[in-house]
DNA sequence: CTGCCCGATACGTCCAATATATGAAACCTT
DNA sequence: AAGGTTTCATATATTGGACGTATCGGGCAG
């Protein structure tokens, strides 16, 4: 049995003539009247009564009547399915960020702009780490991730990058060198610093380090932390000073002094991370939404502390 | 589209492998592959990753395995569905009765029988007169029916007997012909006789009447009825005599007198009606059913006051 | 580098779906 | 009652497309 046999018989159920449903399907009778003989000689059923002047369905007919038309309508909505699978309008989008990307406005408004352009993609989140998160990618867990640098590159790892923004030094409310409006890194060389812990942390530690050393001094570590609201809270409590993206500005304002740093300044990158060999149409079409919108964001807000980094 | 690209898109979605899949399908590789490029050209979509040596489901693939497999078993079951109407194994029949028939034990057994054959049958009862019952058959409200005789044939309507059931005479207990133990029918010469209204009648009144006239009288109508059981229940009331099937000794038995006719008597027949065209396996199913009991009810009680009518 | 695996491509074959022509039955008209 | 019309079935020819055979080509392994 094929589906025209279907397109055939449901065509002859609602006009209740062959002639007549031979010419709305295009063709001519004789070969029409011969599939369905075909199908019910398939079906070991008769499905039409041939009377003299009049077609007429069978019990039988009646039945796979129903069924044909379900049938049918079930291909045409499993063809709309897989298209608007492949258009990226339809489906699933697992998006990974890094602990300080929802500070930014443009992750958030990323995420709304997508979706409100395709509401029939589902969208899970996972926050976590740079590097558990471009590990998360390549296992497959998650399909595109907002990540900060990676130490090192990954093979099949697209790390695109998306804008620099700024980092601030974070100095506890009332501490003595949060009385000057902005400062040289070199001026933190005494101060402990609250940092992530090695291990978790992502490029930004490195980019932090080597931007001490270039100003003269290693910084002293005094508190470790994982994430970076936790580097936050640390500061805010008073345990040390810290380097933080300038987004971080959106959080903790009491407790907290954020100052621009004077001179020779490190960045922090957000970058989009995807696999290399993803051929999903969600994917794609989220990269290609962030790409766009990094670029009205530029002519925008052309100085907010970020800069395009294409 | 076609089922067969349906049947080849599932079977290499569950291979992941052409050669398997065509082995499978016994058919070659070349044949299958470019039935699912084909495939894959009227959905406009790729179904599948086909990389150095693995061959992998898109998301769009992915989506539209599901779906497919879903078509092929509705296909399947739709399939069964109509071989299992055309059968008479499923369906529904809508079967008609005189109100006499639920008193003679047949008609319940047959339906009993019908149930526990066919129980994916809907059966539906539909108790009225037989002139009601015909007119129901052949407007197609009702597929089959048990009648007593029809007064005259009705064109497209096939009514055929399956026993004549003795007629007795129903008297008002206590009434001065109950001492009998058997009566001729002219003895009911001079008594009011309560019997259906003319226009509910079935063929039985006539048969009645035609009985009396030859027993040498014309019966006077006291009351009349248009239900068996009315009838019954006037005669139980003192209100007239009257002449029933047999069947109805099973109702009623304070009150009324049941007495066996002596000499010629007149029987009431038990038919079945059903439309001359209906090829409705249902009903086939029924009738022969219904045959087939009548021919073993004859076995096992002879003498029962029924015999065969055919 | 060579051999092999596996899907794609090229091309010929053949069946089956279709078209054309005609038949047959039933109903309508006159 | 005869002829015409309608409508589905049958007969036969045609053709397109599904399939098979042979071969190619890319990529991975040994």
């Amino acid at each position: 049995m094929e589906l025209r046999h279907l397109r055939y018989f449901v065509a002859v159920a609602e006009e209740l003539h062959f002639t007549r449903a031979a010419k709305r399907l295009g063709m001519e009778q004789p070969p029409l009247s011969q599939q369905i003989r075909a199908l019910e000689r398939e079906l070991g059923a008769d499905l039409f009564r041939r009377q003299a002047r009049a077609v007429s369905l069978t019990d039988a007919g009646r039945a796979f009547f129903d069924d044909a038309r379900q049938i049918l309508a079930s291909v045409q909505r499993a063809t709309d399915h897989a298209q608007r699978v492949a258009r990226g309008d339809l489906g699933r989008i697992r998006v990974g960020m890094i602990n300080s990307a929802p500070f930014h406005p443009f992750v958030p408004r990323v995420l709304r702009e997508f979706g409100g352009k395709f509401p029939d993609v589902a969208l899970s989140l996972d926050e976590n780490s740079t590097p558990v998160l471009a590990a998360a990618v390549l296992k497959e867990t998650v399909d595109v991730a907002f990540v900060r640098p990676l130490l090192g590159a990954e093979p099949g790892l697209i790390t695109e990058a998306l804008f620099d923004e700024d980092i601030l030094i974070a100095l506890p409310q009332g501490h003595r060198l949060a009385r000057e409006k902005s400062l040289r890194l070199s001026r933190l060389k005494a101060e402990p610093f609250v940092l992530f812990s090695r291990p978790f942390g992502s490029g930004l530690y490195d980019e932090i380090i080597n931007a001490c050393r270039r100003a003269g001094f290693s910084p002293r570590i005094g508190q470790e932390a994982s994430q970076i609201t936790s580097i936050v809270n640390l500061v805010a409590a008073g345990l040390g000073v810290s380097l933080v993206p300038a987004s971080m500005q959106q959080v903790h304002s009491v407790g907290v002094a954020y100052r621009p740093i004077l001179g020779d300044a490190p960045k922090a990158r957000m970058s989009l991370a995807y696999r290399a060999d993803d051929a999903s149409a969600t994917v794609h079409n989220l990269v290609t939404l962030a790409r766009a919108m990094v670029d009205t964001m530029a002519l925008a807000h052309p100085r907010d502390g970020s800069t395009l980094a294409r």
